[in-house]
DNA sequence: AATGAATGAGCATTCATTCAT
DNA sequence: TATGAATGAATGCTCATTCAT
């Protein structure tokens, strides 16, 4: 979008924007992926909404595959560390709970395509073995969410009656679904709805 | 449909196994489509399972989406009457709400496939005309479940606070995802599961 | 047309009506073959305009291309007799002409299907050996034609000056096309149409 | 198309050969259309006789009813164009009828294949909404032979007697059906024919 | 005679990918 | 970097034909 061609001062890009076409390239494969679904997107889609020919794809990925792990990979990438820092660093299982919460939606904000895209995908790309990754960071962050809700019932703050399993997915369902329906810019702020969801969630936990 | 073909009891069918070849096939293919998606199930794929070719499946139905078609369809007006029937044999509002989790689990037991496929495929269906009904058929649902719970709001039993969009989707979402990781003969039956989800949503919702 | 097939008396068909099915079947193939063309008809379309399904139709012709063969044997057989015979009976070139364009506009007029089906689909079907008697027909009959306008130039009454080939061509293809136009019913009946035609080709020859 | 691409000249392509795999496919594709029949012939029929594979071929038109409709539309639109040409540009309705008539066989010696096409194709294609235009620029050509025919028995000069309609489609079915069987190189001269067709026609029309 | 289920070959079309320019 | 022509495998679908009932 607006890349500056000629010369561009001799490739002394600017930091920040990077390598441009790469980057937008994956923006828009990312949106396309979230809406359509990744296999009913054809690289010709990508290429049109880029205005490059679908051949010209191939000199910044190597395939369309390779778009779909970088932009998986990188997402749980960085969920995964945002959580396991919200584990490390907080004592207190009903603060962090409360953070894990608000981690979650905070991606839904900012990577609603990447997101969707995790929704939608992650179970059948789970069988493929280039994707396999994608459910080991499925249970590594499982496995947070159930440290800090076991924490918290021994602590005696979260109700003892409870499958701590059942209670994660439940709560893992419920926030992450939201990005299906929430459209920034809608009635709803996500502030609104992130702070209903933490009643709900707490009024059933607690 | 269901033709009661003389000689039926001379080969010994079963009552509800009715016009085998039909049913057979919308089954594997309700199957195929709910763990693999629609659009990466191929006809030879579901001949395959079947044990036909995949130019004989155009006996029994005239396309690929019309099975689809027949799928969704089928399952949306029962789950609808369902619910309608939930709402006009009930007076009181929790009461209503109970019913109305406990149908969705019982879908979720016996129509697992359908299930899937209209959580995974609604949100693209919709932008399809043939598939508009899938859109009509949620907003119809929606609204027994907003009147429901608007019911128990005025009754006093719904917390005054919550937004009832907001709950409902909530809800909706943490129920209906459930089929997704659900697998009859698991560790949980689906009865633990309805009971913790139930404890879970009437606590947050009371 | 017309086989008594053994048994008929058997059945007490009335004589006339013949085997139903089988001339009802070729006279429907006969009129989809006309308007749809012969590759585009498919045993389908035969058999529903039949009022029977697709595989019935083996029971009466062993193949779609065993139709189309006993539709145009039977025109062409037909059609050289009656032109034979016109030359044989009749001495005056002028008068054999005469009876030759008769005969063909009362083809026309008998059996449009066949003539239509013979004028789009001869091209093609001669280049397949189980059709090459249509080419051969098509040879008898222009020499046929040929001889009597030699004829008719040797007794002076047919334009000395004319090719009569190219002459013949001319003659056959203005008359038989119009079966494409001509709409029994319409405007214009059908000796209004051979009398202009007459006098038109009168009009050059002679 | 005709981009002139730097370095054409250079690669010493002769102007008129253009963008030369699309030219060539229609050609190719007019050639099979023509002799076989639109319906029989396959995809890959034109990319064997191309020298490329069947699916390359949607590089460069969009379908085979592209093709077919690129042929068609060019070759009416032509054609059109010269018969209104010839009946604006002349006033004495022989010398217009003249011209005609030339003009048609103008047409079948430079695009015989199209020509071949649209008398094989035109009467199925009607029905069709996307090859209405066939019918429509039929209907406006003959337009065109009626002024012409009446206005030379307005001037007296053509048969009072005549059924003008008649008369055009008997030329009109006469000329354009030498099509089938005029080969170039082979005995006859299209000159030939030509004279010998306009003498039959006005021996009978005047 | 007719049915209806099934076959198997073929068709138009799509699409991720490659590569010379 | 980008183009555009080409590939080759796959896909949904059609259709003449067969055959047990």
């Amino acid at each position: 979008m607006g890349v500056a061609r000629s010369g561009e001062a001799a490739t002394g890009r600017e930091p920040g924007a990077r390598s441009g076409r790469r980057d937008q390239l994956l923006e828009i494969a990312a949106g396309l992926f979230a809406t359509q679904g990744y296999a009913e997107t054809t690289m010709r889609d990508i290429a049109d909404a880029t205005g490059i020919l679908a051949g010209s794809i191939y000199h910044h990925f190597s395939s369309k595959e390779a778009m779909l792990d970088e932009l998986l990979r990188g997402f749980l990438v960085d969920l995964h560390e945002r959580f396991a820092a919200a584990e490390r660093e907080n004592t207190d299982p009903q603060e962090t709970l409360s953070t894990l919460i608000r981690i979650s939606f905070s991606c839904i904000s900012e990577s609603p395509h990447a997101v969707a895209v995790y929704q939608n995908e992650s179970a059948t790309l789970q069988r493929q073995e280039a994707f396999a990754y994608v459910g080991d960071y499925g249970v590594r962050i499982e496995r947070i969410w159930l440290r800090v809700l076991t924490a918290g019932q021994e602590a005696g703050v979260v109700r003892s009656g409870l499958d701590v399993k059942v209670a994660y997915l439940f709560m893992r369902d419920a926030i992450w679904s939201a990005v299906r329906w929430y459209r920034p810019g809608g009635q709803l702020s996500l502030e609104t709805v992130a702070d209903q969801y933490r009643d709900l969630l707490y009024g059933g936990l607690f």
